[in-house]
DNA sequence: TTCTCGTTTCGATAATTGACGAAATATAAA
DNA sequence: TTTATATTTCGTCAATTATCGAAACGAGAA
C-alpha cells in the first residue's frame, strides 16, 4: 500500500509527468531536462528524487552530467505498470509535444547559464543578463 | 494532462484507495465507509469527493444515504485503466483485508454515532459515551 | 591549485492537503 | 412539528509540497 501510494503521488505532477515523457524518448541529464522545463535547477533535482524514490527513474553519471532513464526494469510491479501505462498515454498533450520538440533541439555542451548562475551577470551596459537562456523558448 | 494528474492525485492517498478496494465488493453509504476507516464523516465526505471529481466513483441517493459506487463505465479511459488496474492489486494487504472484513459485518440501520454527535453523550454514570462506536473495531 | 560547470542540499515561502469539529442542509420518523 | 440521522459545507490547524535562490559539493579544465 505505502509503494503503491508513493507512485501514484510521484505521478500527480505534470512536471514529473512531462519528465517521464521526456525520458521515454532518450535518457537526459538533470542541466537538459532543466531547460526543456523551464524550472530553476534545483526544483528539477526535487523532482528527479521523487520519480527515483520511486523506483521509476534511476541514474548514471557520465562524465560532467547525470543522466536519467527511465527505470522500465524495475522490480517494483506497480511501477512497471505504470511506465507501460504511460508510454500509450499523452502522446498528444500539446505541453509534452512541446517538449518533445525542445528535447530534440536541446544541446548539453551549449547549455551553461541553464541555471541561474551564483552572482549576477551583467552586460556592457550594465543590465542584468541572467534571463538570457531563452534560444529554446523562442 | 490535467484530467490525468487529476486522477494520480486522487489515487495517491491510502484512505481513498481503501475506499477503491472497499467499493470494489459493493457499494457502501457515507456512514459505513466512516465506521470502516474510522475517520470523520466530513474527512470521508472530502475524500468521496475528490474521487467522484476524478470520475472514479458516483453517487445514488438511496432514502437518507448516498451510496458510493465504483464509476467503471467513465468515458474517461484513464480513470477506467485505473480502476480495472486497481482490481487486481492490493488484494492482500493487511489494511485492505481488514476493511474487506469490517464492511461484510457493518449494518447502516444500526450504525447511528459512527459520525461525532452535536453534543456529548452522557452515560448513566456521567461518563462521555461518544467513543462508544467500537463493535467493528473488537 | 584555482576556476567553471553540473548537480544536490539547505532554508525560506506560499500554496495545497488531510484532518477535525461545528454548523448547515435534507429527509425520514415520531 | 419536533427529533433523529445522514451528509455536506465551513473554518481552522498542522503537515506536506512546489518553488526559488544561495550555498555546498564534485569533477574536469586551465
Amino acid at each position: 500500500m505505502k509503494d503503491t501510494v508513493k507512485i501514484f503521488k510521484a505521478l500527480s505532477d505534470p512536471n514529473r509527468i512531462r519528465i517521464i515523457k521526456l525520458l521515454e524518448s532518450q535518457p537526459l541529464c538533470v542541466c537538459e531536462i532543466t531547460a526543456i522545463l523551464g524550472l530553476a535547477a534545483s526544483t528539477v533535482s526535487k523532482h528527479l528524487s521523487i520519480l527515483k524514490a520511486a523506483d521509476l527513474i534511476f541514474d548514471q553519471k557520465e562524465n560532467r552530467w547525470v543522466n536519467y532513464h527511465l527505470n522500465r526494469a524495475t522490480r517494483h510491479p506497480h511501477a512497471r505498470e505504470m511506465l507501460a501505462y504511460l508510454a500509450g498515454r499523452l502522446a498528444h498533450d500539446p505541453l509534452v509535444c512541446e517538449d518533445r520538440e525542445k528535447a530534440a533541439r536541446v544541446n548539453r555542451e551549449t547549455i551553461a547559464g541553464g541555471q541561474r548562475m551564483h552572482r549576477p551577470f551583467v552586460s556592457f551596459s550594465g543590465e542584468i543578463m541572467n534571463g538570457v537562456k531563452d534560444e529554446l523558448e523562442a
